[in-house]
RNA sequence: GGGCGAUUAGCUCAGUUGGUUAGAGCGCUCGCCUCACACGCGAGAGGUCACUGGUUCGAGUCCAGUAUCGCCCACCA
């Protein structure tokens, strides 16, 4: 045993997280059966920059869990991954070196970017081939930065199991389940009006919407009825889509309106003679209760399209500017003067164009209202008529929506009120899921299709890879059957240009981790998983994808607890965010407070509640670390060692009887997935242990009263040390390993959760003397106290008065009590008192 | 408009089936260099449990309603 001088936190991290990696502390053993693995479907961090303090709790409320599980005696199976997929990655490669993709280039094998770290807004055009080599070249460097990080804190990941979501083998996961799913006829494509983001230029997914307050303004504008020549007033916020106009539309039950439903208006500037219809999703107190149907200003007028059976007359392009040719029907010279533009100078245009000839009735009248956009856009969305992928989630179909509701039901969830997110989410979804994006950097759709003698692709027969082949890129790869050299040309193939949706692959992270397809061995072992931890923004993307996932492909959940952690906001309860500057940089807080610290803070904050950050707690969980330090330094100077057959003392019985309960108390607590809990019984007995029992027991340890009451308190403090040690480990890996590397054999990781066995003596001890006790140190510390002296000061004489059963208790361990407050005369008084005093005579 | 959650000490939060004077940590005040720890130790002050009713012998806890805050969702002309 080599207890160190003067102990300290300093270089703890680093020491032990190497030891770890050397002797593989935390490797998986994959030879075990299902039944002794806990398997965790680790949520893979979007590699686009840095992390910040709400992923350091949140991966270490993981830990906590993982950490648990495997001194229960379960081999953990806990990888880690790295979301290199998607958007995120694309516009940072873009700005950090100064490229743009364009997929008709050529692979150019020499190029070099103009730019490192650079933010130059001069971007050179780059084949697709070049620039998913360098998203593949950043992502990898951060990659490097996160891992050390993760490491830092002490996350106890099998780094041997880490994968990242573009590398071949998630693309292979991602494009076989793909291909199963359109096989069976769950992915489908469909050509349909879609939300668009006119930035990026790709369709996006009712998941990734969010609604912003905008400011816009309603137009009242006359139609002119084409039987009476009457006007007709109209309000939109969209007066630049009246050349889209296809109808209007009115409340079936609003009277003003009865006699023009079956009638035919005209639209003003563009002449097109245009329906009037009745539907129930028309409001009669909004605006004129008649609206014009474009195609398409909001998601309402794809819904009156889809129902009245409409014509389309589309003006937005995929670029947001108005298409240069009018549809059929509408003026041309008046189109003329919007063609070409943004959306926002046409609309600018179309309302100078009213005012010109009288059809705008008033000012415009200012409004707030919410707009839809892309999640990670700068611009409203537009609606645009395109080719997409969709895979089946329940949007259109009654049956299946019930049964990933059931799903949710069926997934025990912690705290249990986050299932009312998922079943609202699912409960409102109205269409499938989009998975096809028009971007590059990307799991590719591993489909082809034929071109016709004329050369058009008949998208009603797509070619699908073989599965052998997997993963594809079928802008390079030709598709069974062909050669290159029939590529784009008639009677031969094209590739589909499009990528999958992150949460495509990402709904996959339980396959890809566990090896699906490739290693069903592994994966039959893993999979159902235990824990699916993930914060609650994205019960609605990622949790609700991987159960579509799973339930499409293996008839299961994909795992039976989900643990949602809430959010770190900053002190204004603010989330936190770039934007606003109030990020707080996880790095200088660990290099500051120590990770043991910081793990203690985020351990402080209950499953599913969002925490505001207060660098002051962090100085409490360095407290505690440093308390476990030197506590158990000094009870190993004592001679602590742990044997239950020596424990005779009432106090020391009495203290195990405790400790047995808070074993009890810390394990219930962590199968209920409380960790905070299970630190809070911990933490309270370890105080109480350090600030009176040990100083209580102090002198009779040292051998005041002789070698077997000694040897009793040495066991007791031995006992204690190791069964707290080991409670406190999953929360504070760092010190209690080094605490344990003093005295014991082995990693602490390792050692067995402890049990109430351990703490429990053949004659059980009464915890109520502890409490006793508790309360007669403080009269006397009190005592000591007022009188302003050091708590060493002997005390001439005290007498205990209060209820007979406590001073009974309390004689039992007079001595000690004699000793800890060096009273020199002590007595005993029962008394009719509802509380214990003592009378201090200094 | 719908759903979920919150409202307890200056701050952050416990308070598990209703039961004696409502708890903790931080902060604050006063003290102590006590042979593990001054990155420490001891002792204190501090609360009309958001509001209004109700059930009960008894309500922070259960029921109804009100208010405020937060999050999620919604067809946003």
């Amino acid at each position: 045993m080599s207890v160190p001088e003067k102990p300290t936190l300093d270089g703890l991290e680093q020491r032990w997280a190497e030891a770890w990696e050397a002797d593989g502390t935390y490797r998986f053993d994959r030879s075990k059966s299902r039944a002794e693995i806990y398997s965790i479907d680790t949520p893979p961090p979007t590699v686009s920059g840095s992390l910040h303090v709400g992923h350091v709790f949140s991966y270490t409320h993981t830990d906590l869990i993982a950490r648990y599980q495997r001194m229960t005696g379960r081999e953990v199976f806990y990888p880690m991954g790295f979301d290199d997929n998607g958007l995120p990655t694309e516009r940072r490669v873009q700005n950090y070196y100064g490229v743009r993709c364009d997929p008709s280039l050529p692979y150019d094998p020499d190029f070099t970017p103009p730019s490192e770290g650079g933010t130059s807004k001069d971007q050179v055009p780059i084949s697709r081939g070049n620039f998913i080599e360098l998203c593949v070249k950043l992502t990898g460097e951060d990659e490097k930065a996160f891992e050390g990080l993760w490491r830092k804190l002490g996350l106890s990941v099998d780094w041997g199991c880490a994968y990242t979501t573009i590398e071949p083998r998630s693309r292979a996961v991602a494009q076989r389940a793909f291909l199963r799913n359109v096989e069976r006829g769950e992915a489908y494509q469909a050509e349909a009006p879609t939300l668009w983001d006119v930035t990026f230029r790709t369709a996006v997914a009712q998941a990734e919407l969010e609604d912003r307050e905008r400011p816009g303004a309603y137009h009242r504008v006359a139609f002119t009825a084409v039987a009476t020549d009457e006007p007709v007033y109209i309000e939109t916020t969209r007066p630049e889509l009246l050349a889209a106009c296809v109808a209007l539309v009115a409340h079936p039950d609003d009277e003003r309106y009865q006699a023009l439903f079956g009638t035919t208006v005209r639209t003003p500037l563009f002449g097109v003679e245009v329906p009037v219809h009745a539907h129930p999703l028309a409001a009669p107190d909004k605006g004129s209760g008649i609206a014009m149907i474009c195609t398409f200003g909001d998601l309402t007028d794809v819904v009156w399209w889809r129902d009245l059976q409409l014509p389309t007359r589309a003006i937005v392009g995929v670029d947001g500017r108005i298409v240069s040719t009018p549809p059929a029907g509408v003026d041309p010279a008046a189109y003329a003067r919007i063609a070409g533009k943004t959306v926002f100078s046409a609309q600018q245009e179309v309302v100078e164009m009213l005012r010109e000839s009288g059809a705008l009735d008033g000012d415009p009248r200012p409004i707030s209202h919410p707009v839809k956009f892309f999640e990670k856009g700068d611009k409203p969305l537009e609606i645009v008529t395109s080719r997409q992928w969709y895979i089946r989630n329940g949007g259109r179909d009654a049956d299946l929506r019930e049964a990933l509701q059931a799903r949710g039901r069926e997934l025990d969830w912690h705290p249990a009120y986050m299932a009312s997110r998922y079943e609202n989410w699912v409960g409102g979804l109205t269409g499938d899921w989009l998975i096809s994006r028009q971007r590059f950097f990307g799991v590719p759709i591993p489909v082809w299709y034929p071109l016709d003698a004329d050369g058009n692709p008949d998208y009603s027969s797509p070619i699908t890879a073989d599965d052998a082949a997997l993963p594809v890129d079928p802008s390079s790869d030709c598709p069974p059957g062909y050669d290159e050299s029939q590529r784009g040309v008639a009677g031969g193939f094209i590739g589909d240009p499009d990528v999958m949706d992150t949460w495509a692959t990402s709904s996959l992270t339980p396959q890809i981790a566990g090896g699906w397809s490739s290693d069903d061995d592994l994966f039959n072992r893993v999979f159902p998983m235990d824990l699916r931890p993930q914060a609650h923004d994205i019960i609605r993307t990622w949790l609700f994808s991987t159960v579509v996932r799973s339930h499409l492909e293996h008839d299961s959940l994909p795992w039976r607890h989900a643990a949602i952690s809430g959010f770190v906001v900053d002190p204004d309860r603010k989330k936190m965010s770039k934007s606003k500057g109030n990020v707080v940089v996880p790095t200088e807080i660990l290099d500051t407070y120590g990770a043991d610290a910081v793990r203690w803070r985020a351990a402080s904050t209950r499953p599913g509640t969002d925490t505001p950050f207060d660098e002051a707690q962090m100085k409490v969980g360095r407290r505690l670390a440093m308390k476990v330090l030197n506590a158990s330094k000094f009870a190993l100077g004592l001679g602590a060692s742990p044997d239950l057959a020596a424990v005779t003392e009432p106090v020391d019985r009495a203290l195990l009887a405790a400790l047995a309960g808070v074993v009890d108390q810390a394990t219930a607590a962590f199968e209920a997935y409380d960790y905070t809990r299970a630190l809070e019984a911990t933490e309270t007995f370890f105080w109480t242990f350090c600030d009176d029992y040990v100083e209580f027991v102090k002198e009779r340890a040292y051998g005041g009263r002789g070698e077997a009451a000694a040897a009793s308190a040495k066991a007791a403090l031995g006992t204690t040390l190791s069964v707290v040690l080991r409670l406190f480990a999953p929360f504070l890996p760092f010190v209690t390993e080094e605490v344990w590397s003093w005295w014991q054999e082995g990693s602490i990781h390792r050692a067995s959760w402890p049990t109430k066995d351990e703490a429990t003596t053949a004659t059980a001890g009464d915890p109520q003397l502890l409490a006793v006790i508790g309360v007669a140190l403080s009269q006397v510390r009190g005592a000591k106290s007022a009188a302003q002296v050091s708590m060493r000061t002997d005390v001439a004489s005290a007498k205990v008065s209060g209820p007979a059963d406590q001073i009974e208790l309390l004689k039992s361990a007079a001595d000690d009590l004699a000793a800890s407050g060096h009273i020199a005369e002590l007595s005993f008084e029962a008394a009719e008192a509802a509380d214990l005093a003592v009378e201090v005579q200094l």
